[in-house]
RNA sequence: GGCCUGGUGGCGGAGUGGUUACGCAGAGGACUGCAAAUCCUUGCACCCCGGUUCGAUUCCGGGCCAGGCCUCCA
């Protein structure tokens, strides 16, 4: 089975080819680092994140580029170094390293390459010189802008005509503008905002000339897969076609536009105004990261996503019901959990149908529901207690799993890793003392231990092979 | 106004021209000292109206509804 992706370009799921198996690029916007990410900009993250790692599967780790941004010049992060009174990198590291921090958490491995706008200036500066040497750039009033009439596929992206533009221009005009969706290069920077020397004067580049020139510079164009979400696709990767292909007289920019959809909170959208933002670096305080990546997985990419209660609940118990077959997979092997010599090196039948249902434009829903049919597998093998068999269903599901960045833990970090090491002394020591009085058929003081245990938000299960025992609330 | 999605069982959410998604919740049962976990069984789904077809939830047309983009935004 080969891998299709729908390509918003053409709007039809196409089967992916890049251009160079040796080298497939995929580059997917990043973070303007002026405050903590929310939960929809993780969205992207973790979607990117799985094709990143069935693009590796596929063509090999050494063969896949993908780089992500990092926009570090921005107009909000001006505003928030003048608030506080600190420079820009100020801003700009600390917002950078808990981006890291947070999409660490939620397992999305980190991109080949992370580029920053400001160690770029140059390749901006030279693209913009690019674009007016072949006419398609103008200088106005200190600007430089893109002459959108000068590119007759200008709207191909997003579907709309460029006269129609007018007709839906909801803003003032700039003046010097010669058509009202021309877009800016580079600007003028006012006194006390960051700037760099340029041809046109000193100033700093526009959003979208950003993107285009660190593709161009880190990847080189035209790439394989372009990605970000939805509400990028105008003007964004609408003006990011333009420049790419206006630049150098290319026919491509990329090979495959894909986007994600939106995450709504309880139907509604996240804004700051209606106070239903989430942001990851505090919602991880309270839910482990796979939940949320797990929530985040659970409708296929290009859908609407609403981040309720319940799906995050929902979201856990899925993962509880895994790692509980893991876990009793572990005692039945004597916890030699690094006793996997004999695991095979193939994959079963099981990972090929979770990796099938990615190849099929990430349909991630599908895979999920193949997670559990693997467990279930992995179940029957606990039952019928033979190692061999046991080892390969066990290994199947962390393959899979794994294709997902999912069950990468191990069990008992999951159900008991919230807890202090004084909590799980305590505990031990309680259920040795239960252990004992269920010997004796004491049941009312073994009931009354379970009810301290209880208190401590500990919930135990007894087995054939003893008791086990989890935290209610996993952090 | 223009462009674009989507309407599936109690909930979330895939998919398919004629057959079981899957998960959660619910019901019954097994197991258990009691629980938990696990296992077995189980329940009305495919917005409305036309059309194509032997047959449509799935294809086509219309309608209604919901949402997104057109402005910084993942």
């Amino acid at each position: 089975m080969t891998l299709k992706l729908y390509d918003t370009m053409t709007r039809k799921k196409q089967p992916f080819v890049p251009a160079n198996p040796d080298r497939v690029t995929l580059y997917v916007c990043g973070p303007t680092v002026y405050g903590f990410a929310h939960i929809g900009n993780a969205r992207p993250v973790v979607v990117f994140d799985v094709l990143f790692r069935l693009l590796r599967r596929l063509y090999g780790d050494a063969h896949v580029l993908y780089a992500r941004n990092v926009t570090d010049v921005d107009d909000k992060i001006n505003a928030r170094a003048v608030e506080e009174g600190v420079e820009i990198s100020v801003i700009t590291e600390r917002y950078l390293a808990a981006y890291h921090a947070d999409m660490d958490a939620i397992g999305a491995l980190r991109p080949s390459l992370e580029p920053r706008a400001t160690a770029h200036m140059d390749a901006i500066i030279t693209m913009i010189g690019a674009l007016l040497d072949r006419g398609c750039a103008y200088v106005a009033e200190g600007h430089v802008l893109f002459d959108t009439q000068s590119f007759p596929d200008y709207g191909q992206l997003s579907g709309r005509a460029l006269d129609e533009m007018i007709a839906g221009a909801r803003v003032e005009v700039a003046p010097y503008k010669r058509h009202p969706a021309d877009f800016v290069l580079w600007k003028p920077s006012k006194p006390g905002e960051p700037d760099w020397t340029s041809p046109w004067g000193a100033g700093r580049p526009g959003w979208h000339i950003e993107c285009s020139a660190m593709i161009e510079q880190t990847l080189g164009l035209p790439i394989d897969i372009h990605g970000g979400g939805i509400d990028l696709v105008f003007p964004h990767h609408e003006n990011e076609v333009a420049q790419g292909r206006c630049a150098h007289g290319l026919p491509d920019y990329a090979r495959i536009w894909m986007h994600n959809g939106f995450l709504d909170m309880a139907g509604e959208k996240m804004s700051k105004s209606l106070g239903n933002v989430i942001i990851p670096h505090e919602l991880l305080k309270t839910v482990p990261g796979e939940v949320v990546r797990w929530a985040l997985l659970s409708a296929q990419y290009r859908q609407p996503l609403d981040w309720t209660e319940s799906l995050l609940e929902q979201s856990r118990k899925a993962l509880d019901r895994l790692y509980g077959v893991l876990q009793d997979a572990a005692r039945t092997l004597g916890d030699a959990t690094t006793a996997a010599g004999t695991v095979p090196d193939s994959d079963g039948e099981g990972v090929t149908l979770v990796a099938d249902a990615l190849l099929d434009d990430l349909n991630t829903p599908q895979a999920l529901s193949g997670l559990f049919r693997l467990s279930d597998q992995l179940r029957e093998a606990i039952g019928q207690g033979e190692t061999e068999g046991l080892l390969r269903a066990r290994q199947d599901l962390l393959t899979a799993g794994g294709l997902l960045g999912l069950l990468q833990s191990a069990p008992a970090q999951w159900f008991q890793g919230g807890a202090a090491d004084g909590l799980k002394d305590q505990v031990e020591a309680l259920l040795v003392q239960r252990a004992q009085a269920r010997t004796g058929k004491d049941w009312p003081t073994a009931d009354r231990i379970r009810g301290e245990l209880d208190a401590l938000g500990v919930v135990v299960m007894d087995g054939p092979q003893g008791a086990t025992w989890r935290l209610k609330d996993l952090v």
